[in-house]
DNA sequence: CACCTATGGGTAAACGTTTACCCCTTCTCG
DNA sequence: CGAGAAGGGGTAAACGTTTACCCATAGGTG
């Protein structure tokens, strides 16, 4: 049996309540018998139950994040910024992955809410599949989506803007004197692909540029980049430019244009989004749309502990503006 | 406040005991209370109370997991197949980074364990650093290390055998006509830096290879990669081949050399180590010795469950043969 | 019929903390 | 010197489940 808080009071001969004062510092405590409990508890090796805390108190000190797919690379970025932050004020992360599927993602809030966590953060899977868990764990919890957002639903949000993060990529190849431009993102389930997709349309429109380049829309990774540079391959002429929707999706697209001796930036211009590590490494480095990992983090829990302090507090939205990278992929200096 | 299993059991009239019965399945209850049960719960929209549930059981459902970095796109791999195997039984994974910090490390094992987790997997960030916080979670929870392990320790572990795959990756080299083999890779804290470079070293003696190629020992980040290509590129003549101690200082290596237009495999031969996403994507695609993910976490799983059944088990160790991916960066074929 | 067992139900005691409430002592100040 | 406040201690009641234990009924068996 472990040592309870109990044992460590009858050694230290004074009452529970003094114990638990002592330990969790809730009240003061003459410094003699203050010592007495400390030394008790390491004599003994008392562990602090923060099941029975939790219970008690109703607050856990944790805070869950669920995100939609551990493995792609921008996701952990996020996560060891938003763990950084907690960390500050003394609480700790769990984290889950829901593996691009809302019924697991819906499994993984439900556990984390019935650990009662103090808050959620969630980049959610859908736009729109994703309400329902979310709807539920605002119920429960103080939520904060990051990053991506589920459309129709009120919640508090903190993200690039995408739409003008695309737009940076277009107007930068615009200026590089690219005319016929394609895009190769994800399909539009999540908010990001639909933002990002808005922004390409939209910049493309504004410059009078031709619509009929190819978008082509599939997954966020570099297997659909690799997929999607053979089909642009196969239907010639080449584009002039090609803006990908992440950083995966155009490091797949620059290896198969590669293994083609297609030449970046000579024969084409690449863009990512995201600025993940392997961006500068990819051959040719990779012009992308930086997403300031750190403050998306600080801006999060800034708004998590908002709301845990007022449950009622108007829903906030907040949009941070990205900046371009400019890299080799696009001719840019080393 | 919210519903708790009272209000449900009052609704439904009958005991609590009745309906903690019918919503846990833990006893036969007859099936009209059991359905007059399920809908007074459904109708109150009761939530189970995980954590008082985990109090009195003694039990959470839930494993802890500790990985030393989540940023290091091996990692995530790891993560994603053991949480598929623990869907299977329906448990849930709590993740945590130790941001390769063995005092954050120790943090969050106290954490998972303060929380009751019925188990824990960890990759510890140090071969000797990470001792007492093993040794402190061991006393409290089974625990299985993944890929690294704590150097005298009796403890569970499941791996690949490191100095076996470097042994591949230099017979790799050597058999395409290497001899001048230097090793890149990081400093040896932890069990895999150390074995790698184990096997590195007892391959080269055994060919009777110069032994006075650079041997660069920094860390398994792709900057690492970068500044150890300089360095050799500093003190010609260039090796034969560069055998990397993982996949990204093999990437940031080859950066590095096509910067300084340095022709792989052509003018020198590289071979990485873990077989990441982002292995097949460099240029050239890389040459590696692949870590099989999902077969590492079905092993953890089974390990932690026989642990979880006899804590007095005696210790394992299951060493796992990896197999080399060969790729361009030697010259391989595709 | 007497007895034994199986089945399904309820009561209440845990699980380990935290904290509302109460009490006693000591100090301050008019 | 008495009233009031402040400080520091203890008792015991929560928190929401689960489950050991008990009881009543029904059915089976000699």
């Amino acid at each position: 049996m472990a040592v309870t808080i109990r044992d460590v009071a009858e050694r230290a001969g004074v009452s529970v309540a003094t114990a638990s004062r002592v330990l969790t510092g809730s009240r003061n405590v003459s410094p003699v018998l203050a010592e007495r409990v400390n030394t008790a508890a390491r004599s003994l090796g008392y562990r602090h139950n923060a099941v029975a805390s939790a219970l008690r108190r109703g607050r856990t000190n944790t805070v869950g994040m669920i995100v939609p797919e551990i493995g792609n690379p921008f996701f952990p970025s996020i996560v060891e910024a938003v763990e950084r932050r907690l960390q500050e004020s003394g609480r700790d992360l769990f984290l889950c992955d829901a593996q691009q599927d809302v019924t697991i993602e819906r499994r993984r809030a439900r556990a984390l809410a019935d650990r009662q966590v103090d808050g959620l953060i969630i980049v959610p899977v859908s736009a729109t599949e994703s309400r329902a868990t979310l709807a539920e764990a605002v119920q429960r919890t103080p939520v904060v989506q990051v990053d991506r957002y589920v459309e129709d639903y009120p919640a508090d949000w903190v993200g690039v803007n995408d739409e003008l993060g695309v737009g940076l990529a277009v107007e930068h190849v615009v200026s590089l004197g690219a005319t016929r431009i394609a895009f190769v993102s994800a399909s539009l389930d999540s908010s990001s692909a639909q933002q990002r997709y808005a922004g390409f349309e939209r910049v493309v429109k504004r410059h009078g540029l031709p619509g009929d380049t190819p978008r082509l829309l599939g997954t966020f990774r570099a297997e659909w980049g690799r997929s999607a540079a053979l089909q642009m391959l196969a239907e010639q002429p080449l584009p002039d430019a090609v803006v990908c929707g992440n950083d995966e999706i155009a490091i797949g697209l620059l290896g198969e244009f590669r293994r083609c001796r297609i030449r970046v930036p000579e024969d084409v211009l690449v863009t990512g989004f995201d600025d993940i590590r392997f961006a500068q490494l990819a051959d040719p480095p990779l012009t992308t749309v930086r997403q300031p990992g750190e403050q998306l983090a600080a801006e999060c829990i800034r708004l998590l502990d908002a709301r845990m302090i007022d449950r009622d507090l108007p829903v906030q939205r907040v949009a941070i503006a990205p900046s371009l990278v400019v890299r080799e992929s696009t001719g840019g200096s080393s």
